[in-house]
DNA sequence: CCTCGTCCGATTGTATATGATTTGTTATAC
DNA sequence: GTATAACAAATCATATACAATCGGACGAGG
């Protein structure tokens, strides 16, 4: 019988303490990453380090320059816009998808999690209400079976990761909308709506985000996104 | 005045050269690849070479297992099924994203593309009729305005590359229906069809290939895709 | 004949050392 | 004061060497 390894190889090691510090927000996006100074830090060599942040780099994380280095990657206004897009479409498609299994547990749940949602814009909890959206949104995707769409949709939340709480602290007003738009989509899940509807109503979600940032956009003259 | 490295890294040369292999179909799926060999075909260190695997293995190209090694991805067929059904959805989107900016000429060109597709059918050329397919679906997509998502249909075709001439060969009859379909997306994208049904339609037009080869599956009790 | 344990060859994992490239700085000329 | 050239420091890029690990061969015991 084959055991799995007893300490996890280096690289790895690399490749998860890096991730945490970037969805930590230790590492801001544009902070620069110094293979040796990380090697240092974690009392390994260079190359697991660099392997490490190769993977990254394919993932999207960070960028890499020959011979000038690593940095956690930065999403500039276009790079959110698409970004956003293409989440309407991945979440919209995965929403529907999950549907047929979505149970009535499941609904309570989300409907929970949105209540409370509500409180944190009561109480101006920004990272909090953040945190429920994506646990809002992981309740209607979990069920979904195509776990290669799903990938993409949790890649896709982490690049935005980056721009944290950027909802609801750039787009003032949006978040009550979007607590709105949650129930929604939840009694369309609840009546065994068309799939089509479902899904449409899901990429409009967040369409309706992208919407409410661009035009927010327009009226400030100012880059929220990149400072 | 900053001049780019006279020499592509090693790291780079390795990736694209073992990239070029698995994509020409020398490294067929399943195959192993061997640090220290690739390496001295090479002529380089192994370093640059498992760097150049990490990236391999991150964009999906092939599985690593620590102190086993590396192959080429293979697909399963759950692996293949949602792997299309993700194509579909990301497809359906970028056409219908593209669909504004395509021209009269794109259409033409798209047009000659798929008579060419018919020719092959005549003479029985698989090869060169998944080749023409990419390229017909390439035409319709390369206005897409949405880079991102461009990138992502784009890894998906490749990993269905590892399945060359899958539809041609093993759903009888597919071809001939698929160039029809072809024909169909056209005609709507030349009358400026509605985008929601631009998207349906080209999203349908995965979907029955791979409904095709789902029914073809379950009629003959066997799997083309892992022989 | 089957099962379990041990050894050995093959392969990966990492550290260290050295070379290559970029970037920043200083000095000098104009 | 500005521009340019030469130098210095920081950092990445890679080769080499060695340690860790795995998989299978082989043989002992049941």
């Amino acid at each position: 019988m084959t055991v799995a390894p007893a300490t996890r190889s280096k690289s790895e090691l690399s490749y998860t303490w890096i991730r945490s510090k970037i969805e930590g927000g230790a590492f801001v996006p544009g902070y620069r990453l110094v293979l040796g100074a990380i090697a240092k830090e974690l009392d390994v060599s260079v190359v697991p380090v660099r392997e490490a942040i190769r993977r990254l780099e394919a993932e999207g994380l960070v960028t890499f320059e020959r011979n000038v280095g690593a940095q956690v990657a930065m999403l500039n206004e276009t790079g959110y816009v698409t970004t956003m897009q293409t989440l309407s479409i991945l979440e919209g498609a995965a929403t529907m998808l999950s549907a047929p299994f979505i149970t009535d547990e499941d609904i309570a749940a989300a409907r929970a999690v949105n209540a409370n949602m509500a409180d944190c814009l009561e109480n101006f909890d920004p990272h909090r209400f953040t945190e429920l959206n994506r646990e809002f949104h992981s309740i209607l995707f979990e069920r979904c079976p195509n776990d290669n769409l799903l990938d993409l949709v949790h890649r896709g939340w982490n690049s935005l990761n980056m721009l944290r709480d950027s909802t609801f602290s750039f787009v003032p007003g949006r978040a009550h909308q979007s607590v709105a738009e949650h129930e929604g989509i939840l009694s369309l899940l609840e009546n065994g709506a068309d799939s089509l509807d479902i899904e449409l109503a899901a990429r409009a979600h967040r369409t309706r985000t992208l919407d409410a940032f661009t035009e927010y956009q327009s009226t400030h003259k100012r880059s929220p996104v990149q400072p």
